[in-house]
DNA sequence: ATTTTCAAT
């Protein structure tokens, strides 16, 4: 698979902005990406493990979605049965319904893995099938929460090339945060 | 309150 190794580091600043910028209803965001953050144990303490970023990748007509790009990635180059990891995910996107299934199952073959998502936005959240999808993913035991400021600002410093200029939260972030965490309660029960 | 979408007209 030719995505494999295909990741970033950091985001430039701008895309970012416009990418993660939290909107029920957001337009021209015809991607997706995933700032990632995994931790491991060493002598029962945690330790970084790895970070980047992942984005989705159409390939010879192929659509790949960012979710399983990192998966792809992870189980390839990184999973070892006799580790324990936590996996945590910032998405502009939520997962679809089919990479919230894919993801539901990897968790569940692999019990030395945990994972927390916390999303920008929702996709397609009033479609009945995706709002299963989050529940799914759920009830695997999944985290799943909405980005808030803190996780902006966080994501700001770690995964952008800020050139240590300070995050600068755009207009109703708080509200929008507040929308979609209400939606998202609805959605999670 | 908003009506978009891991593109394709």
């Amino acid at each position: 698979m030719p995505w494999i190794s295909d990741h970033v580091a950091r985001l430039d600043p701008e895309t970012f902005y416009f990418q993660f910028h939290n909107l029920l209803y957001a337009y021209g965001r015809n991607c997706s990406y995933i700032c990632y953050r995994v931790k491991t144990w060493k002598h029962r303490s945690p330790v970084s493990f790895d970070w980047g970023v992942f984005h989705n990748q159409v390939y010879a007509g192929t659509h790949c979605h960012s979710e399983r790009r990192f998966l792809s990635w992870f189980c390839a180059k990184k999973l070892r049965p006799d580790e324990c990891y936590h996996i945590t995910w910032f998405m502009s996107w939520s997962p679809c319904m089919k990479c919230a299934e894919l993801v539901a199952g990897f968790l569940g073959m692999y019990q030395n893995v945990t994972l927390s998502i916390f999303t920008a936005r929702l996709y397609y959240f009033q479609k009945p099938q995706y709002r299963k999808g989050l529940l799914r993913l759920s009830d695997q035991g999944a985290c799943v929460d909405i980005m808030s400021y803190q996780e902006f600002k966080y994501c700001w410093k770690k995964f952008v090339y800020s050139q240590r200029r300070p995050f600068r939260p755009w207009k109703k972030l708080k509200r929008n945060y507040q929308l979609l965490a209400a939606e998202l309660e609805d959605i999670l029960g």
